[in-house]
RNA sequence: GGUGGGGUGGCUGAGUGGUCGAAAGCGGCGGUCUUGAAAACCGUUGAGUGUAACAGCUCCCAGGGUUCGAAUCCCUGCCCCACCGCCA
């Protein structure tokens, strides 16, 4: 959510920022039914008044054993005029919420223009990717070979984009997590979290999902409005929601493995095949709650760390920013990670960290006691991948394939495999 | 699932339908004292909106209702606690 300050009072610099996204804020419309909102507001705010001076005043002379008849009758005239004034005022702030919920964040000064995904501007690459002797299979057939994945027996359990593991490659997805955890928990400074995995509506509005994304969303079929978390943003984020803490607290910074569910309902013929884009995947998140002036350098930390599981990992990668056409609805700077895939000769998302300055908080009401006045301000929030497992296993597989059908396991996770260093057929 | 008790400021916790945005304590901040600190004492201290600054308005879990007037009464929902039952 936007500062409605910031929008009544520059509504034309707003306007301008979001243009950059392809948003069009209807400025028109807001400031006419801000000029409304206005007049409305002091017409109640004054009967409110009225009524309660002279209610206050019916107690005093009742107190004092007059006759209070005739104050009853002056206030009784009110009544109409005041609950009018006040339904109308609440249908013009009920209007300007369900507006402002539906506009993206603004963006930071560097983000480059662009409209879409083709428009990112590449920061830098880590790595070369290894040239093959023998024809690379992907992931799906290094896999299956393997005996580890099995896309048609998932398909029969549940339906597509799922997927089943076994032996090695289920130990070896186990470990990705294990290893992503340990690092940023032991040597990144993060405290590792458990949350819920199914979450209310407010906790997705908090961070952003809702109200606009709701079709990306699984939601249960249940009175009380529950959804499946598509990401542990959602959980983690609101652990923070409707809290004050000391600016000596910030920076908090969580880790979390949780499963992710998305239903993809606006991707149906993309990357159909393997594991790249499924309905439910393992992810171990980063969040961090920070001083609004140090959100921007947190973001280059945060993205490091997420860096570091590569560079560990000696997959090669590349980093871009994502353009304005790209960039997610609550972030205001996004950089994603992209892995190499050698079966697509390309490098594939599998990272995204994020910077939403104060948009999500302002939302949760997620805030802290500054130190220089003792009053509570939103706090900056941030968030990325470190990262997404399944496409890492998918990295893994394709990176480290060999010619012979085994794949190696990198140097870093064999402790988290008790020793092995490669992955056998069965 | 059953029965009972609750949800009040950063925290704990009072609050007969009428000067209650709300006692008290803790914590925080400022000060006195002290070489410095602690202790003690004094003062100050909810969040938002609004204003040049005042004023005003809103907020005592959420949403409705009763009333001239609701933290207080009624209804619904959510959450928490205790005991019993059931399950792991």
């Amino acid at each position: 959510m936007l500062d409605n300050k910031l929008v009544r009072s520059e509504p034309e610099k707003i306007k301008k920022n979001l243009k950059k996204r392809g948003f069009e804020l209807d400025t028109a419309a807001l400031s006419a039914l801000e000029e409304k909102r206005k007049s409305v507001q002091v017409k109640a705010e004054s009967l409110q008044q009225e009524r309660n001076t002279k209610s206050k005043n019916i107690g005093k002379a009742k107190a004092a054993g007059e006759d209070i008849a005739p104050l009853l009758k002056e206030v009784e005239n009110l009544k109409g005029a005041l609950s009018e004034a006040e339904a109308e005022l609440n249908t013009i702030q009920l209007e300007w919420d369900s507006l402002l919920a539906a506009v993206p964040n603004t963006l930071a000064d560097d983000v480059p223009e662009g409209a879409s995904e083709e428009d990112n501007v590449e920061i830098s690459r880590w790595g070369v990717p290894r040239a093959f002797s023998f024809e690379v299979k992907d992931h799906v057939d290094v896999g299956t070979a393997l005996g580890g994945l099995d896309f048609e027996t998932a398909g029969t359990i549940t339906g597509s984009r799922f997927v089943s593991m076994s032996a090695d490659v289920a130990r070896l997805h186990r470990a990705l997590i294990q290893f992503m955890l340990n690092t940023h928990g032991e040597k990144n400074g993060y405290t590792e979290v458990y949350v819920p995995y199914i979450v209310n509506r407010h906790s997705l509005y908090g961070t952003g999902q809702l109200p606009k994304f709701e079709e990306d969303l699984f939601k249960l079929e249940d009175e009380r409005g529950f959804y499946l978390i598509p990401t542990a943003e959602v959980p983690v984020t609101n652990l923070l929601r409707d809290k004050i803490v000391d600016e000596e607290q910030l920076p908090l910074k969580f880790v979390a493995h949780t499963p992710c569910f998305r239903s993809e309902a606006g991707s149906y013929g993309r990357d159909t095949r393997g594991m790249i884009r499924q309905h439910q995947f393992e992810k171990v998140e980063l969040v961090q709650f920070v001083s609004p002036q140090n959100s921007m350098q947190a973001l280059e930390e945060l993205t490091g760390h997420a860096e570091g599981i590569l560079q560990e990992l000696g997959l090669p990668y590349r980093k871009v920013i994502l353009c304005a056409g790209d960039i997610g609805f609550s972030s205001t700077k996004t950089y994603d990670l992209e892995v190499w895939l050698p079966s697509q000769n390309t490098y594939r998302e599998i990272s995204s960290c994020s910077c939403f300055a104060d948009f999500q908080a302002r939302r949760m009401k997620a805030r802290y006691r500054a130190k220089e006045n003792g009053k509570p301000a939103l706090m900056h929030t941030l968030n990325g991948s470190g990262l997404a497992i399944g496409r890492t296993l998918v990295a893994i597989l394709e990176n480290y394939q060999r010619e012979d059908g085994s794949v190696g396991i990198p140097e870093v996770l064999q402790p988290y495999m008790n020793g092995q260093s490669e992955i056998k057929g069965v």
